[in-house]
DNA sequence: CGCATTTCCTGGTAGC
DNA sequence: TGCTACCAGGAAATGC
């Protein structure tokens, strides 16, 4: 599943290869619809740099628009469809062909179809409302100690949840919230105005990490995850609780737990991570993952 | 408005 | 072998 470091990783590769390079046409091979909006606009704009915010890629086009891909879960970037298995043919949404030099076309393969590729006006991003509210880059200077406790201040979420919304910060998903909060010792259904200073402050460094230790691997590939060129990110095999339930805690070796928080599968340690307290928070979790009816 | 719930979608797997 | 049931989950849509 795609998060911050793996689209990092994207966007890096990326970036050398698009930079510069004009769009002849872009073909779309779904139906259309809101997550391939405003492609036919492609055409003729060159491709300025290629950008990312969170785990969406943004990448200025030269006729005033943004071009706009959120790979989903299972989402992969290749240079046509080399890499890639030939069952993955059937489902290629999108081919953007490039003027000029090989290799010039770039595909957008998507079984599940979670993701997105689409075309907006500069800025525009009132059909993303996550893009539009994100919170700050967490490898980036706005994000800070401070901001991320006067963030989690406001909200009684349990905190897990609240992280995964984007709006404290931008672009942890369901891998690295688990890992983040067990290497802060916080307990994901810990209400997020009671993580206190000294866990937020824990919280903001496990974040930075875990995020930039995954870059340095290329991100994480459980399934479907590949780099542009094909290749597994490398931090699968570095992950200390998410997916380990029921495997020793790697730092005080009791047992790892495994629970629902917000329809969201959760690993974490029950000796590390205690709860500080959310009465609001448990009944609520306790519903989640009660309701196995239908 | 803000939060909780439902929906989208298919490959992989468990169970029979 | 082949069938069904179920599970994974990011963000939008819908509901309250």
């Amino acid at each position: 599943m795609p998060e911050l470091p793996e689209v990092e990783t994207v966007r890096r590769q990326l970036q050398p290869w698009l930079t510069g390079r004009t769009i002849a046409k872009v073909t779309l091979l779904a139906p259309a619809g809101p997550k391939y909006a405003g492609l036919e606009r492609a055409a003729g704009q060159s491709i300025e740099r290629v950008g990312r915010r969170g785990k969406f890629l943004i990448m200025p086009l030269s006729g005033g628009d943004d071009l706009v891909a959120h790979l989903g879960m299972t989402g992969v970037i290749t240079p046509g469809s080399s890499g890639l298995p030939d069952s993955a043919a059937k489902h290629r949404r999108v081919e953007v062909h490039l003027e000029g030099g090989s290799p010039n076309r770039l595909d957008f393969t998507d079984p599940r179809r979670f993701g997105r590729f689409l075309v907006v006006e500069r800025g525009d991003y009132s059909c993303m409302p996550t893009l539009a509210a994100l919170g700050p880059e967490p490898l980036g200077p706005d994000f800070t100690p401070e901001q991320l406790a006067a963030s989690l201040r406001r909200s009684d979420m349990a905190v897990k949840t609240y992280l995964l919304s984007q709006r404290p910060v931008a672009g942890v998903g369901n891998i690295y919230a688990d890992e983040a909060l067990w290497r802060a010792g916080v307990h994901p259904l810990t209400s997020a105005s009671l993580v206190n200073e000294e866990q937020a402050t824990a919280l903001h460094q496990a974040i930075r990490d875990v995020l930039t230790a995954s870059i340095d691997a290329q991100g994480t590939t459980l399934s479907d995850y590949r780099t542009v060129y094909g290749e597994q990110g490398g931090y699968a095999d570095r992950l200390d609780v998410y997916g380990r339930a029921g495997a020793e805690c790697p730092r005080c070796g009791g047992q790892l737990e495994r629970l629902v928080v917000g329809q969201r599968g959760t690993t974490f340690c029950p000796d590390c991570q205690k709860r500080t307290a959310a009465p609001r928070a448990r009944k609520l979790a306790e519903r989640g993952s009660t309701r196995r009816s239908k």
